[in-house]
DNA sequence: AATCTCCATAAACTAAGATTATTCAAATAA
DNA sequence: TTATTTGAATAATCTTAGTTTATGGAGATT
């Protein structure tokens, strides 16, 4: 590996002297005096064998040599000031991409709106979103793939203590009925109902499933007495099957805020339970964080939800 | 004029790591110990304002602003090469520009032979020859427009303290005549027999004119009364006169050489008259002498003539 | 658990580069 | 011409950035 001939210091002083053709003016341009650029002149003459100056007359003129050195030492600086501009712009978040994670439910609901917001405010940064089952999420998140990510259900124990977990917002699962579904009507439900209705639910292998699964046994139903009519693997086909009066269903509130609204789902209440999962935010602290990672976690989250207050609609 | 943020060794440094993903083994590499390289780096980061490497486990992995800064990493050593590369193909002459000078006569016959040998030593170097008068030639030397010349005429005096000055070679100039001219049989001609020829010339302004003049007058002729036929601006145009019996001329030999050779041109000898000119390489002693300058003067030039020695042929 | 590897940190040392002061040469002015 | 000014080179001192040796600690490996 050889060494450098040149320093980029002796590269900046040559342009200065070409530029003002004098080694005096150069020295007052850098703010140095004027030995101390004749001295990295004469060093840099001496490195590569070469005169670079025709100290002559009254001013410095560039030899072949010289000019042919200066050629490369403009683009060599050009490079260098382009690459301190696009460092800069990192930094303030003028450039540079966040890639965030989730799973189907944040990622299909939730993160849209928050790239969205962060968007408008870092119209340069570019902003990817990879959703995945929370496990793959969690391995993302571990080997740097993803800069932070939102899940809703539990890490395998190895990932727990590898990354940084942090509760975001608590996240209703509703139970919803087509809107003319005959218990549409009562105020409230009592979880015996829940016997009487055709399920429609994720797929068993779904963590938004399982999560609902267990909050239920633990609540003392009998989860093996819910009657499903059909399991499907996407909210969206659950949504149109419900709305189609195929069944009930426990889906995140933010997934049907448009249904409930438009009054095509109806959620209903059931006394002594509250299907709730906590939506956490995961990082790896032992990695850099980048500025737009960050700047997403300190000032983008919190206009979506708080731990206080659940979810809000935007 | 900002400061610049980095240094080449740093970006050297940080090209290493990367390349080797360990900072341990980008210092051997470097021939530097470990904590030279993690100093370094750390500076870096420090002036950037930005982490450059996740040092995490195993293996030194870069962040999203470190490979942003490698890739003008990359482009800047890479140009850097490049430059060095560039000067020493200028030091060991592969590369650059050399220009001669020289006045027409030696501009047309010589100096083209010189530069022919010198292009098949050093083909990479690129060769320019400016043919001027005796006083331009002198001025582009001394302004460094040409690196060095050879002239047959006497230089301004203002520039002859000016430049350097080293007599070079003696160019016979031969007094020729028509083959089939009269005078051609004789042996040996006399003084006396140059009044009866009929003279083709350069025209008075030329230097090489003015010294044959100069030289016949030293020699005890009145060239007032040496017939001169016609006056023609080129060496070329003469022979072709004298090739037609148009006259004689007093021509440099090396102009000749082919024409004697063919038997198409006589070549006559006086009695007691010398006629020969100091041809002289002038070059500029306070300017800068490339590479390719100093090896046209010491090792061109010797082969063509030394001073003992006049002219010779290849 | 024990060892190894790799990076960070601390302290001492080295050397490159900057500064002040001075000399020298050339260009300008008197 | 001589005197003055301007710009670059040189010398000596000083500062500081960068290197080294030595050491400590965190993860990976056995």
């Amino acid at each position: 590996m050889p060494e450098l001939p040149f320093t980029l210091d002796q590269l900046r002083i040559l342009k200065a002297i070409a530029a003002q053709g004098s080694f005096k003016k150069a020295a007052d341009l850098l703010y140095v005096t004027q030995p101390a650029v004749s001295l990295q002149i004469q060093n840099l003459e001496k490195q590569l064998e070469i005169t670079i100056f025709d100290r002559g007359g009254r001013k410095a003129l560039l030899t072949e040599a010289g000019r042919l050195l200066l050629e490369y030492c403009e683009r060599i600086l050009n490079q260098c000031d382009e690459a301190c501009k696009a460092i800069e712009d990192l930094n303030s978040l003028k450039g540079g991409t966040l890639v965030v994670g989730a799973s189907q439910t944040t990622g299909t609901y939730l993160m849209p709106r928050m790239i969205g917001l962060f968007r408008q405010k870092y119209p340069e940064v570019s902003v990817q979103l990879q959703v995945h089952s929370t496990r793959r999420t969690g391995w993302s998140v571990a080997n740097g793939q993803i800069d932070l990510a939102i899940i809703g259900g539990q890490l395998p124990s190895d990932l727990e203590n590898l990354l940084q977990i942090i509760p975001y917002a608590s996240d209703e699962l509703a139970l919803v009925l087509p809107s003319k579904h005959v218990l549409s009507n009562k105020k409230e439900l009592l979880k015996e109902d829940l016997y009487k209705l055709n399920f429609v639910t994720l797929d068993s292998q779904s963590t938004t499933r399982k999560v609902v699964d267990k909050l239920l046994q633990d609540s003392g139903l009998d989860i093996h007495r819910l009657k499903i009519e059909m399991e499907l693997n996407s909210l969206e086909a659950i949504k149109n099957a419900v709305q189609s009066g195929l069944g009930a269903s426990f889906l995140p509130v933010v997934s049907i805020e448009r249904e409930l609204e438009a009054g095509t789902i109806h959620k209903a209440f059931v006394a002594d339970l509250e299907v709730k999962r906590e939506l956490k935010l995961i990082t790896n602290p032992s990695r850099y964080t980048s500025r737009a990672s960050e700047e997403f976690k300190k000032n983008i989250l919190p206009q979506f939800a708080s731990l206080e207050s659940p979810l809000r609609k935007l």
